[in-house]
DNA sequence: GATGTCACG
DNA sequence: ACGTACGTGACATCC
């Protein structure tokens, strides 16, 4: 049997935070009862369960605002203001709630949860039982021991902090008792107890520091500086310890509940489920499984396709073709089923077999979801399809760079609440994913996917309309799904062998790395586990550590850059890191994509990145090596004939170019017109140095940076941390900069300006991308939104010169019969296979495409190369 | 599934 | 005081 494991839940906290983080104006029944807190903490709950499994489990509650501590000092909470009537109706339902699912709740006249909790804790311990408290309020992490852990809450409804003796030991140098100590001298607002006044948590800390507890501190008070804060420690010594007493959970509270009590016991699924009927809480009902709940609400006719009624398709001229896959790589996939649609004219059916090249040219145009995967799914067998003159998907990402395109379910669900099932309620996920085995609840899906898609293109289409967006659509992107469709299954050619070379010689390199650090360092460990590597380094080897992550000390290269000097060990972790990262990523992870004839195909995401980038995935080719040793992995890139070459086409600085075309600054717009290094014209400018002056290659370091922090949305901060500066100095160069680039700082101002007043932000080619953060009242979030205001419209619109040039190259290949085909895109950078004698007008006619694909106020610059590897061609 | 790390533009 | 540079994806570890 699993071990015990008792779960202590701190009712009042969870359901009180669960109130305050939904609007009770959504979660109404209509009868008019409030279900915010009900809802909320059911999802606390379930999470929770699932993530924990205990064996017991019990939900305090406070039995009244009185008890033992107002008793004891009148004013304990004095401040609280009435609880809503709207939270204080949820009360009763909860505790049905709670016994529904078979938990304890428990109050004590008296007494608060916490105590509760901490008598329980107590009784379970004693008995070897491992306790889990969950709440959201810290004096709790009071209790925690090793057989106690506290899980705060934290944002979102699975989110939470794990207290243990270590973490606490880590995050506030104290111990648990500590705990108790440092509420009695700083006190606590909410619950309105003072501690010692001008006493915050940062002065608690130092003193816990120096004394184990308050009695100590104030036994060895004369050794103490004279001082305003020692004053204050006298004058409120009185006030500390009565603090200290209402800050002591009870762990002796006379409670009538036994830890056998605490058992959990079967839910009681129908009467949850009546439970949640009532109060209009549908989402919660619990699906068995020949159920009720597959069903989808209000699907519209539909007929099954079969080969009796296929004739009917002839009537359609231009339908929706949609393929359902489970595996999102369509390269690989399987058809499980498939929809051919027009308004009113809903056709599903499981057998793709029934598509065929007769039927599909009947249709003069087709619409899609996704018509790059419906292509290439086509083609793999040997269909092909009408042209296509709309794609959901991609009309949906343009509507919205924040939309959720990852399936037409999703997509749909972004434009109508609740109108449809989600895939994985409907085919289940993981290793179980599968067809219903009723074929109804499948078709009634697809029907409603069918609908679904009709219902929201009109709105699609309603906005990209007002928002100027159709060309966008028309001429760029939906052009470009085909493009890219093109790319993928062309593929680019592996050198197996050549890889397989690569991977030995780094093996070797990595086996001696290896046994040189173990036997420096005197112990085996997993060098691939940060945290075993980090104990290594700052306990056993003592070296200073410098950053922090959540688990712990941080051992990433920068880290490891500073410690280089104390000892050659650090020199070989940077070693063992680099060459584990080029045989795992990529030696080992590129061949996982042959399939057997050397030939990769990616695939490109076009309706992932909020900017407007494509991104690459399974393999990711946007991320090869280019720099350092690892670049060498691009000689494993070839044509695929002997006789064939590569050739690679970049963008110079194109989203410099691009600031300089959209702020207007003529000072940069000059320097791009005399065809200057940019670095260098930038650290003239900050420098102050005349035109054409000799710059130090540390100034040019400099000005790159400070260019590039431009582009991210500059801080001082950031760029600071960048070229090891101090902030005031980062600060400096970004004033002088913006002196130098007037007109930048006028376009930073106006964007920031602009996504405040409008909500979003745009490209040259209208893209946009909605900001909702930035009237966050967090800093962090209000001010990453603000930084991406400057960045989006400029990295943004670098995506969209590219994609244009994109186009335009593929209709001038296919215009031309070329042999040469564009296979790879990575960002500012195209590459192509090269057929024999075609090298002169590719080598031509490629820059040419990419320097005209826009007219800006300043010329785009491409650099080229031919070569027989991916490697020869920078 | 989240986290840390590191590869790219 | 707060505490980050913008945009991605893959791998290994750990919970």
């Amino acid at each position: 049997m699993d071990k015990e494991k008792l779960l202590l839940l701190d009712g009042n906290s969870l359901t009180y935070r669960s109130f305050f983080a939904l609007n009770v104006n959504n979660f109404t029944s209509h009868e008019g009862i409030p279900t915010n807190a009900i809802y909320g903490l059911k999802r606390v709950l379930d999470s929770i369960v699932k993530d924990l499994k205990p064996t017991k489990m019990l939900a305090a509650f406070d039995a009244s605002d009185r008890t033992f501590r107002t008793e004891l000092y009148s004013d304990y909470k004095g401040n609280r203001s009435k609880t809503p009537d709207e939270l204080s109706a949820q009360f009763p339902y909860v505790h049905e709630m709670l016994k529904l699912m078979g938990i304890t709740s428990y109050e004590l006249q008296d007494y608060e949860a916490d105590d509760i909790i901490g008598t329980l804790a107590k009784k379970a311990n004693e008995q070897g039982i491992e306790v889990v408290i969950v709440t959201g309020d810290r004096d709790l992490t009071q209790l925690i021991n090793d057989h106690t852990t506290v899980y705060i809450t934290q944002k979102g409804f699975s989110n939470y902090e794990t207290y243990n003796p270590d973490h606490l030991k880590e995050k506030l140098g104290i111990t648990p008792k500590q705990v108790i100590d440092m509420k009695a001298l700083t006190g606590d607002t909410s619950d309105n107890y003072p501690g010692v006044q001008g006493v915050g948590e940062k002065t608690a800390l130092k003193l816990l520091g120096q004394y184990p507890n308050i009695e100590e501190l104030y036994q060895h008070l004369g050794d103490l500086k004279p001082s305003k804060m020692k004053e204050n420690l006298i004058r409120d010594q009185k006030q500390a310890f009565q603090s200290k007493e209402l800050a002591t959970i009870r762990t002796d509270a006379p409670i009538q509940i036994s830890i056998e009590d605490t058992e959990i016991k079967p839910s009681n699924i129908e009467g949850l489920n009546s439970f949640f009927e009532k109060l209009d809480m549908k989402s919660l009902i619990i699906k068995t499984s020949n159920d009720e709940n597959l069903k989808e609400k209000d699907v519209p006719a539909y007929q099954v396709l079969s080969l009796e009624n296929i004739s009917a398709l002839k009537e359609l001229k231009e339908p929706l073709i949609y393929f359902e896959t489970f595996n999102s790589n369509y390269h690989e996939a399987e058809i499980k089923a498939m929809i051919i649609a027009e308004r009113g004219k809903i056709f599903v059916t499981k057998d793709f077999s029934l598509l065929t090249s007769e039927i599909l040219a009947g249709f003069e145009h087709i619409w899609t979801f996704d018509g790059k995967k419906t292509f290439i799914l086509a083609n793999r067998h040997q269909l092909s399809l009408p042209k296509i003159s709309y794609d959901l998907m991609i009309a949906s990402y343009v509507d919205d760079s924040g939309h959720s395109n990852e399936s037409l379910a999703t997509t749909i669900d972004d434009y109508f609440d609740e109108f449809i099932l989600s895939d994985e309620t409907v085919y289940g996920k993981g290793v179980k994913i599968s067809l219903p085995e009723n074929d109804q609840i499948l078709y009634d899906h697809l029907a409603k996917k069918a609908e679904g898609y009709f219902l929201s293109k009109d709105i699609v289409d309603a906005h990209l309309k007002m928002h100027e967006q159709v060309e966008l659509l028309k001429q760029i992107e939906l052009p470009l799904s085909m493009v890219l469709a093109k790319m993928e299954l062309e593929g680019i050619k592996l050198n197996k062998s050549e890889l397989k070379r690569m991977g030995k010689e780094f093996d070797s390199n990595i086996h001696e790395l290896k046994s040189k650090i173990f036997a420096e360092v005197g112990q085996e460990f997993n060098l691939n586990s940060p945290q075993q590597l980090a104990d290594i380094l700052f306990n056993v080897m003592k070296l200073p550590p410098s950053k922090k992550t959540k688990r712990g000390y941080s051992t990433s290269v920068e880290v490891l850059e500073e410690l280089r000097p104390h000892s050659q060990v650090v020199d070989w972790i940077l070693d063992y890191r680099q060459l584990s990262k080029l045989k795992s990523t990529y030696v080992d992870g590129l061949q996982k994509f042959d399939f057997g004839n050397g030939i990769i195909h990616t695939r490109f995401l076009q309706t992932m990145t909020s900017t407007g980038r494509l991104s690459s995935v399974d393999p990711n080719l946007q991320n090869i090596p280019a720099r350092g040793m690892g670049k060498i992995i691009r000689k494993a890139f070839t044509a695929r004939q002997n006789d064939w070459q590569l050739f690679s086409s970049d963008y110079s600085q194109i989203e410099l170019r691009v600031l300089a075309h959209i702020s207007g600054d003529p000072h940069m717009i000059k320097a791009f017109e005399d065809d200057r290094d940019i670095h260098q014209a930038t650290a003239e400018k900050i420098y102050h140095l005349e035109p054409g002056a000799e710059i130090t290659p540390d100034m040019r370091r400099v000005a790159k940076a400070t260019n590039f922090g431009i582009v991210y949305g500059i801080s001082d901060y950031g760029l600071a941390k960048n070229i090891g500066v101090t902030r005031k100095e980062a600060a400096a160069f970004i004033n002088t900069y913006f002196e130098e680039y007037p007109l930048v700082k006028v376009f930073m101002d106006n964007s920031v300006k602009f996504a405040r007043e409008e909500g979003y932000v745009e490209t040259l080619s209208h893209r946009r991308r909605y900001l909702p953060d930035i009237h966050a009242k967090n800093f962090n979030l209000r001010h990453f939104a603000e930084r991406t205001a400057m960045n989006t419209p400029i990295q943004g619109s670098a995506a969209d010169i590219i994609k244009i040039a994109m186009v335009s190259i593929q209709n001038y290949l296919a215009d031309q019969n070329l042999k040469s085909r564009m296979i790879l895109q990575v960002h500012d950078e195209l590459t192509f296979e090269v057929a024999p004698g075609e090298e002169e007008i590719i080598g031509s006619i490629v820059p040419k495409l990419m320097d005209s694909a826009i007219k800006l106020k300043v010329p785009l610059k491409v650099e080229s190369h031919f070569g027989e590897t991916w490697y020869d061609v920078h």
